[in-house]
DNA sequence: CGGTCTCTTGACCTCTGTCAAGTAGAGTGG
DNA sequence: CCACTCTACTTGACAGAGGTCAAGAGACCG
């Protein structure tokens, strides 16, 4: 495992409810939640879940009956098109709840998968609703978690509608660390990408040939590194400039009210 | 104004809680609501807006004071990008809330525009909190409502990363269909689209002469019919075919739990 | 009836896709 | 430690969908 993990804690010592550290973590990045709002989740019962790289987690129409949330690894929404295309149409880090549509809306309409091995906190849904419906400041955490992501989503279109394969990778890797340097109690300056050129291809809309020649122009600038075939950060503001980015979307402690 | 507004009732007989409708039958199509509820948000105090093409509702970085539901005509979500391209990333139709987002979120980050002349009934924020806070009927409808608008996003993610234009304005055209029809009292058939060439472009990530020349394609497909320069549907089954259409993801009545 | 905004069309260009062959690591078994 | 295998990456030649540019034609509007 490399680095990126390390942060997550494999840590044999830590116990059921220091395992979901991150997971409040991610909340408490967005919305603000009290001493007790947060002892109430970590006092919430599930059941640790590990899957394979590609596994599902939930499938398009079937009904969820649990509540996922990602403690190690990351995991991917997926939807293809008749002639077989495959579009990735979110990225969940670790700390990300995957699936709080489901405790309001009937089916699934996209694959719920995991992208490298993870590890899931698996809550049953009538616990989570019995913690979230009386607590307001919870509710509203995950209203928020729900419009960031829905952000996210809006800013891929433009991404991939409107910028060329250059940018939009480049504005894709900006995300990402932004989202992991986010929930890492480190620095994770130099943290490597558990992408294959094929789940990149998938991500932006482009082909795993063209991922290639990309890549390489970014590394040839100098905004991007690679050791063996993991991919790193080279130089994060030429990397801001050939994408255009502004973290704007992702809403990092911006919370309206309380 | 064409056929496509008749059904949404410039009817000077209506009362101000007659014109709401459209906004609950919205919010019934995937929500249940009981009459009580219904007629909390009829009578809530709003004011009328009405904005011509292209005015924004509400600017990227902004805080947004109000809550604005669409009675008439279209508006649209768009983001650009440095070079200048535009996206639209989302399209609103009479009925739809524009902003709920705003609701929990500090800043807007996107812009959200008037498409066609609209009419606007704008709620003050502070009453429709306190209107929706204590009851969970209308709590969950206003999430499933932002639930679907994401799942939208995704199926346009899908759509803009692996469909061809093709493919890709026809789905756009069935997705607009089944939204309108959904809403709509009477029959809509022969709807006539209010949407530019150089709007389908930037709805759809391509360019407008492109859409012209696959506009071309469907109409000599007979998929699509012209008079003048309205463009309306000819026939929704070869659309469908040409689009890889299926309205899973508009999650029409298909509401979990209560 | 001139002005303006769309739409239309053709010629040409280029970014990205396709195909195919080859290379390099990572893991496995001997 | 060395084959062997599998998967991912790399590269080049070529193709094609969609973009760009530019000019002209239709609508619509005062």
């Amino acid at each position: 495992m490399p680095m990126l993990v390390r942060w997550m804690g494999d840590d044999p010592v830590m116990t059921r409810q220091d395992r979901l550290g991150i997971f409040i973590r991610k909340l408490l990045s967005h919305s603000p939640l009290s001493a007790e709002d947060q002892r109430e989740i970590r006092d919430l019962p599930y059941t640790i879940r590990r899957l394979e790289p590609n596994e599902h987690i939930l499938r398009e129409g079937e009904k969820a009956k649990v509540c996922p949330v990602l403690l190690q690894g990351y995991a991917y929404r997926q939807k293809t098109s008749a002639d077989g295309g495959r579009q990735i149409v979110a990225l969940k880090i670790p700390g990300d709840a995957l699936d709080f549509q489901s405790l309001y809306v009937e089916t699934a309409d996209h694959n719920l998968q995991a992208l490298t091995p993870v590890e899931l906190a698996v809550f049953a849904i009538k616990d989570f609703e019995r913690l979230v419906a009386p607590r307001p400041n919870l509710a509203r955490a995950v209203l928020v978690d729900i419009l960031i992501e829905a952000s996210i989503a809006r800013e891929w279109l433009l991404n991939i509608g409107r910028r060329n394969a250059l940018a939009r990778l480049a504005h894709l890797l900006c995300e990402i660390f932004y989202r992991v340097q986010q929930i890492a109690q480190e620095d994770v300056g130099g943290f490597e990408l558990p992408l294959t050129q094929e789940q990149l291809a998938d991500l932006l809309g482009l082909t795993p040939v063209h991922i290639n020649r990309t890549i390489k122009i970014l590394e040839n600038a100098g905004a991007v590194r690679r050791i063996s075939r993991r991919l790193t950060i080279g130089d994060m503001s030429k990397l801001r400039q050939f994408a255009d980015f502004s973290d704007l979307y992702l809403h990092r402690n911006t919370v309206s009210g309380i």
